[in-house]
DNA sequence: AGCCGAACATGACAATCGTCATGCGCGAGA
DNA sequence: TCTCGCGCATGACGATTGTCATGTTCGGCT
C-alpha cells in the first residue's frame, strides 16, 4: 500500500508556547504535518490563502478579531480548509457561534491529548466533531436570549462603566440604559448588573 | 564524554491537552524527559513525593488550590524539585506571589517555544528565570496595596454579590462592607466596585 | 506611659441603580 | 387590514451604592 499524503495543518493561537506545543504533539502522528502557525486572525487568513491547509486548529480567545470571526474569514478565504475550534472554555454560546461560523468541529482543552489527533482526522474527513457533554449543555441552555442592545450595554457595564457613561457611548438616555440592563438582569437570573455580566460571559452570550 | 542523565519533569496543568502538548514539546529535547503529569495541586504533591522530579512545570490557574499554593506545597513535599511557573496572564501580582511561594522561574505562555526548554535548564541549574518585561512591570506596579478585608469583600463584590449579602458572609455591617469597597475603589483608581474588581484581578491582587 | 499610624468598624447623606408603567414602530400571522 | 408580540425608548420612584466624619483597637516607637 502506498503512503497517503499527510493531512496539512495550520495552527492559530495567540500564545506562542501553545502553538509550539500543539505542533509538537500533532507532528508525532505519522499522518499529520504542521505547515503553518498564526498568532491572530489576519495572519491566519493570509496563511490559509498561501498554504491552503487541510485543517486549521483555531483557538477562540485572541486579541483583535476573535476565533469565531477568524473562523468565518478563513472559511471564506480558503473553502477547502476545515476548521477545528479548540478552546479553553466550554461555553455553549461559543459552540453555537463557532458552528454557525462554519467550524467543522469544537473541542475543549480539557480533552485527552489522544483525542485531538482523532478529531483532526474526523474533521478532515468532513465529519462534525463535538464534545457530547457540551452539545447537551448547548441544547439545554438554548440560544442567547439577549438582544443586541442588551449585549452592548451589558458588555460595557461589566467593565465597570456607569449608566451615564454607557449612555454617552451608545447615544441613549441613562434611563434607557438602565432599562436594558434590567432586562439583561432578568434574563440571566442575576441580582444586579455585575452578576449579570459575569453569567453572560460564562455562557458565551457576550 | 558520557551522556548526562536527563532532567526529569513533572507537568502540572488542569487542561489535559496542554499537559500532553507541553510534554510532547519538551520530550523533543534530548536532555529533557517528562516523567509525570498532574491535573491539580493534590496530584502534583503526590507525584512530587513519588517521583522527586528535577523540575516541575506549574500552571497558575487551576480549580481548587491555585498554582501559587500548589508551588508552596510541592516545594515543601520535595525540596529538591525546582518549580517553573508557566501562566497565561502576565500579572505582576502573580509573579511576586509565585516567587514568594518558592518558584525558581516565571514564564508566560506568550514566550517563544524554544525559550521554554532553556528556562527549564536554567531553573534546574538553580538560576532565577523571569521575563524581563514582567519584572519591570512588577517593580513599577509595586506590591498589592489592598488589605485582607478589602481583598475579601472585593472578590465577593466582583462576583455580583450585594453589600448586604457580603455583610452576611463575612459577619460585618453593610456599611462597613461599603466602606472597605470604597477604600478598594480609591486604591485601584476605579469609579465603582465592578471596575475595581476588574482592575484588581488584572493585576493579580485578588 | 504616651503617642502615632494603620486597619477595621459604623451610620448619615447624596448619587446611582433597578423596577415599573407607559408609549412608539415594525414585522408576522389571523 | 387589524391585531399581536417584540425590541426599543423614556421618566418616576424606591432600593442600593459610594463618600464622609467619626470612633475603636492594636502594634510599633520614643
Amino acid at each position: 500500500m502506498v503512503a497517503q499524503a499527510p493531512i496539512r495543518l495550520l495552527i492559530v493561537d495567540d500564545q506562542a508556547l501553545v502553538r509550539g506545543a500543539l505542533g509538537a504533539l500533532l507532528d508525532l502522528e505519522a499522518d499529520l504535518q504542521t505547515v503553518g502557525a498564526a498568532a491572530d486572525a489576519d495572519e491566519a487568513v493570509q496563511q490559509a490563502i498561501e498554504l491552503a491547509p487541510d485543517v486549521c486548529l483555531m483557538d477562540i480567545q485572541m486579541p483583535g478579531d476573535d476565533g469565531i470571526l477568524a473562523t468565518k474569514r478563513v472559511r471564506e478565504a480558503s473553502p477547502s480548509t476545515k476548521v477545528l475550534v479548540v478552546t479553553t472554555f466550554a461555553r455553549p454560546g461559543y459552540l453555537r457561534a463557532a458552528l454557525e461560523a462554519g467550524a467543522g468541529g469544537f473541542i475543549v482543552k480539557d480533552a485527552p491529548p489522544e483525542q485531538l489527533a482523532d478529531a483532526v482526522r474526523r474533521v478532515h474527513a468532513g465529519l462534525r466533531v463535538v464534545d457530547p457533554a457540551l452539545a447537551e449543555a448547548s441544547l439545554f441552555e438554548g440560544a442567547n436570549p439577549l438582544t443586541e442592545r442588551e449585549r452592548q450595554v451589558l458588555r460595557l457595564a461589566g467593565d465597570g462603566h456607569s449608566a451615564a457613561t454607557i449612555a454617552a457611548e451608545v447615544f441613549l438616555s441613562a434611563g434607557t440604559v438602565r432599562n436594558h440592563l434590567s432586562a439583561a438582569i432578568g434574563k440571566t437570573g442575576a441580582g444586579n448588573r455585575a452578576e449579570a455580566a459575569r453569567i453572560a460571559r460564562d455562557k458565551g452570550w457576550i
